[in-house]
DNA sequence: TGTGATGTTGAATG
DNA sequence: GCATTCAACATCAC
């Protein structure tokens, strides 16, 4: 489900509902979205702890415990936090859920298990060995224009590649290629800097509108103007061309033709 | 009923 | 070694 600005919503959630409450019990039901520790040690690692602080770059979510350890939460397609009291609340897909002492509960939702939990005693070791970029709110413009540097892969690619940026998914990738009326699958090498300038300036403001706006998944996708466009055979702004779509970088890509100009390298 | 979906990874390929 | 592509993961909705 989530990206960027998806993820930074959690971390509100998150910061709002978990921090600094104990944790009474841990309940797993499902521990396979756990990737370097199972079900039974997880339980004995959090129970009693308290999340004291969290942490965002990209669309990972760190928490971090009173006792130095992190717990990273990375929600795939279809991960969710719901904070709840009744069982009557509980999410349809929880995988686990920390009981706090005032009788509330943080819910894990995954219907389609692609979420990865971690347990880590040092994050930022973990973050260099996965090699997870800059996050895309916080670069600066000269150390992106350095990532497109000497690269030969569609702008779509490089957005998408979470080791060069990080938080940029297919959704928000179109809509930076829409607004900057550049095909998807422009060669980074064929760009002028003025268009990788652009694009840069483009998604930062983007992703902090979206940010900004500091809601849910959800609610964004029925309430918001981006994406809207994204309907195979729409006529493109002005007239000039109709919305396809494509695989691009191995993603499902929507885009209008002649309106978002393709730039190939000879 | 088959198909594809907001993400990542590891194997395969160039 | 590097860059890129693709299948796989599991479930649901159209």
């Amino acid at each position: 489900m989530p990206e960027l600005p998806e993820v930074n919503s959690f971390k509100l959630y998150f910061d709002k509902t978990t921090l600094n409450q104990k944790i009474r019990e841990v309940e797993v039901q499902d521990d396979k979205i756990m990737r370097n520790i199972n079900g039974d040690d997880f339980i004995e690692k959090l129970t009693g702890r308290t999340f004291v602080n969290s942490y965002r770059r990209g669309k990972y979510l760190f928490g971090k415990l009173d006792d130095g350890n992190d717990v990273l939460f990375h929600f795939g397609m279809t991960g969710d936090i719901k904070y709840y009291e009744d069982d009557m609340d509980q999410p349809r897909h929880e995988r686990f859920a920390f009981h706090f002492t005032n009788g509330y509960r943080l819910g894990f939702d995954c219907p389609r298990k692609f979420a990865r939990i971690l347990y880590l005693k040092d994050l930022e070791k973990y973050i260099s060995e996965i090699g997870l970029g800059e996050d895309a709110l916080i670069i600066s413009e000269n150390s992106f224009l350095e990532k497109l540097e000497g690269r030969k892969t569609s702008i779509k690619g490089f957005l998408l590649n979470q080791k060069l940026l990080a938080g940029v998914g297919n959704l928000y990738a179109d809509e930076i290629c829409f607004q900057t009326r550049i095909h998807p699958g422009s060669s980074i090498s064929a760009l002028r800097q003025k268009q990788k300038k652009d694009i840069y300036k483009v998604m930062q403001n983007i992703l902090s509108i979206a940010v900004n706006r500091a809601r849910n998944y959800k609610e964004e996708k029925t309430e918001d103007d981006f994406f809207q466009w994204r309907v195979k055979g729409q006529k493109a702004p002005k007239g000039k061309g109709v919305c396809k779509v494509e695989k691009i970088a191995g993603r499902t890509t929507y885009y209008f033709d002649i309106y978002q100009r393709l730039y190939q390298s000879k």
